[in-house]
DNA sequence: TTTATAATTGACAGCGCTGTCATATATATA
DNA sequence: TATATATATGACAGCGCTGTCAATTATAAA
């Protein structure tokens, strides 16, 4: 049978609330008793029932991750830094996607996050992109008032976050096609739906600017982050007569890159000598392609970790409200010097 | 505030006990009665406190998935089938891989497994690949008699588990390369930790063998799912003079695929007019790499959705113990007729 | 109608923990 | 030494729910 707290008092001869008090690390504990107590709890391999602490101080020790349509690269780095925070303070992580299937309605999206937030006394919620800018979902999050950690959301606003610099990570990852010499770069936008995918095509636009280099309209091309648009807009931009076409494209994230490398393969287009292609994200699919692209490695595990430090942590452990992670320009195959 | 089972109670004009009984879908409640208590559950927007409920029941209503470094697309899949079924029951999934990070150590692993199911009373564990067939973490689980489904597991044996057939799988695959001509087929192997490596190859062998093809050893290189290992693994096949070169490689996964097709570009030799390669698994890596994998599609999602539902249902719900789950083979653009 | 039986409902304890507040003990101050 | 103050500990209630069992009501059988 598990071991309770009854059983760890009575064999270390005190009350159960001297047991919580050490369990929990609270002042006022003789150090004798304490160390009595913890002995005698590693002995019967006591550890607190979470259900009965959850009812008693209204907690659950469970941290929700909400997220929706995210890449599962992506998703999985953002739990497992969640995880490993969630640990160390003796919490956990449960996962609440919002669309299980593709066609999830709207309807069952909104009930989802109401059952997670009715039911399960969550004592925080960690929300991914796109989810993070969604008015509606902030809304309903907001009503509960859980505390609440966004990850790259659009505006830092008042409520916590944790993000990076996507305009300075794509203004330098723009400089670094500069510096190769490239003049003729074309940009594959993101979906709107990710606040992201803004900021990254205005740290392009910056750095264009700055060498005074007009990008021409059609350089532009939509694009949702999928491999798929990815493909059409490369088929779009390797369309255009010799002279015309850019000499190096860069994707607002990986899958779109390894879209347009794909794509050149198919048209007989080398990269990089040809046509040199950099993306956004470092997912694994970055270094599995052939060449290897120059990418924008993104601190997703710490994002992830972070977020859930910022929920877990006791009041008075400090509490910066916006955290601004490091990225890292991966220079890696697919760009070449013109 | 929230809603308590005693505002629905008074509201209603019945006992907590009733409402109690409504909500669980007890029988031996008058049919009136059960609908005014819906209502008005519903009107309070109530729902039940897991702790609460948990405390009362020794339950948690929370399921736990735990894994371990496996990639982040087959696993997310599994979470997403599992919460499917979890939601569908009023469950929760929380997931516990036991590496958070690369250097995890062994009794990191286990104190971690250790301490799931010692704190949460889970009412269920999802065990996916390679961690079903870790003798110490089946011990442990063993020995704390939470119920338990395996993914893929190696033998049935008396526990339960979801799974597909990865012999007739792999046989079938190879039929296939069989049928385009080829017969000078090499094997990338899997990791040995993970034992449908040892299946794909059982199935790869015995296809060649109802041909009557001898495989030369040299054409079985190890491998270890990864990319590259994988790319490994081509270098060693492709530097074969060209006549004792394979025609096709059969490779046990699509990241080591995905390699092949990388080396065989970067050698020049041309994917598949060349060099015929499949895979295993169907990851999204498939379809966005060129040319398009052919590859066995793995009924990811639906075992996770399998597995957590055999652990929700309500026992006398019907209870196989072993699911074996279809696959079905993707033909598309990376095998030629020879 | 009366009695036996089944269906429906409720009172109450208690799951394992923590918060509150009272008590006991140690230490510092007068 | 007596008194004030800080430190350490424990008794007890109660978090929101469900299990048990007794009480009530409806229904069937005699």
């Amino acid at each position: 049978m598990k071991a309770t707290i009854t059983d760890v008092a009575e064999k270390a001869g005190v009350s159960m609330k001297t047991v919580s008090r050490v369990l929990n690390n609270e002042p006022n504990v003789a150090e004798k008793t304490r160390e009595r107590v913890q002995a005698v709890a590693a002995e019967l391999r006591y550890s607190p029932n979470l259900s009965a602490r959850g009812l008693a101080t209204s907690k659950s020790y469970l941290i929700a991750l909400i997220y929706d349509n995210v890449s599962p690269n992506y998703i999985s780095h953002i739990q497992l830094g969640a995880i490993e925070a969630c640990r160390e303070a003796g919490y956990h992580l449960v996962v609440e996607p919002l669309s299980v299937r593709a066609n999830t309605t709207r309807a069952e999206k909104d009930k989802a996050i109401r059952t997670v937030l009715d039911r399960l006394p969550v004592d925080g919620v960690i929300l991914a992109p796109p989810l993070v800018d969604n008015e509606a979902v902030l809304k309903t999050l907001a009503e509960s008032n859980v505390k609440c950690v966004r990850v790259s959301p659009k505006v830092g606003g008042k409520q916590d976050f944790v993000g990076m610099d996507d305009v300075t990570a794509s203004y330098q990852m723009t400089q670094h096609l500069l510096e190769q010499g490239h003049r003729k770069i074309a940009f594959i936008r993101g979906s709107a739906e990710h606040s992201a995918s803004a900021l990254r095509e205005v740290g392009f636009i910056k750095a264009m600017d700055e060498v005074n280099t007009r990008v021409p309209k059609n350089f532009f091309v939509e694009g949702d982050f999928s491999f798929a648009s990815g493909a059409k807009a490369a088929r779009t931009l390797l369309s255009l007569p010799l002279s015309e076409r850019p000499t190096a494209v860069f994707a607002s994230n990986d899958d779109m890159a390894a879209a347009v490398i794909s794509v050149a393969g198919q048209m007989g287009v080398n990269v990089p000598s040809d046509l040199s292609v950099c993306g956004f994200d470092d997912t694994p699919l970055a270094r599995v392609i052939w060449p290897a692209l120059t990418t924008v490695k993104q601190p997703i595990f710490k994002m992830g970790y972070q977020a859930a430090k910022q929920l877990v942590k006791r009041p008075g452990d400090g509490d910066e409200t916006a955290q601004i992670l490091d990225f890292e320009i991966m220079i890696r195959d697919s760009v070449a010097k013109l």
